[in-house]
DNA sequence: GTCTGTGCAAATTGTTTGCACGCAA
DNA sequence: TTGCGTGCAAACAATTTGCACAGAC
């Protein structure tokens, strides 16, 4: 454990990132939690999701439209992801990657530890406003 | 189609792909192509990269370690990747998503188009020096 | 009082873009 | 000759970091 001392800032963001299924990006968080705490800092979004990132409290869905994704779900599970809004969605499928690790390890020589299933399209949105550019924002 | 002429420098890039299964960022096709073509510029790497994507040409695998990777393979298949050095293996496995884009358009009210499978660890080389920093560049 | 957490701004890094020139057609 | 392709450097955008101060213990 690297996080010893209590903070606002700290409880605040972790607590944003459990209560939400949208997968927020440090921008994301920073932007819905600077209303709440107007001396919030940019820098102190990223210091504190590499912190619970290390802790293994958050883990990263993936880097989409150049921002990097958090999910405080840290069970592996599959993902829905929009190739044009970039909305995530977790998924409950039948369906797991994690038979596999032995296979892995086997096949190349190295330890398996997580893995990363998705699924890319558009989203329901995005189907229905197909074409019009100015929804994809 | 966008693109229309003929370039040495982007013959060589998509050559330079296909020869590898390294899945390489657009820097390390630089720094392979560099010595070859001292006149090449970073630039056009990246500017061939994106219409080469939008060709569908090559593929996206992802960011990591902050540099977006390239995938010649164009089909979708599951990958190993080494969260210390960041190698990218392919993987032959019996084993494919593609089977439920239709649970997961009936689950999202969207439409499917590709996946990502991937799984996640310590590669062979990594594994051997765990513990060395040094060898994780 | 000590040491961690933060705001702020500057620095870094991967990627994109504008412009003038080179080269394919 | 027309116009795409490129080098170069500046512009951008996401993320990291140094420093002095605020707050937890």
């Amino acid at each position: 454990m690297v996080q010893r001392k209590y903070s606002k800032k700290r409880q605040a963001i972790l607590e944003m990132l459990s209560a939400t299924d949208a997968h927020p990006s440090a921008e994301q968080i920073y932007s819905e939690l600077k209303p709440l705490y107007p001396d919030l800092s940019l820098g102190t979004v990223y210091r504190n999701l590499n912190l619970f990132r290390e802790n293994g409290d958050v883990v990263c869905v993936g880097t989409f439209g150049g921002q990097e994704r958090f999910d405080w779900n840290t069970a592996p599970h599959p993902h829905f992801i929009c190739t044009r809004c970039h909305r995530i969605l977790d998924l409950d499928l039948s369906f797991s990657a994690t038979d596999h690790y032995a296979d892995v390890e086997k096949a190349t020589g190295g330890s398996v530890s997580s893995e990363s299933v998705a699924f890319l399209g558009l989203c329901e949105q995005c189907v229905r406003s197909a074409g019009n550019i100015a929804d994809a924002k």
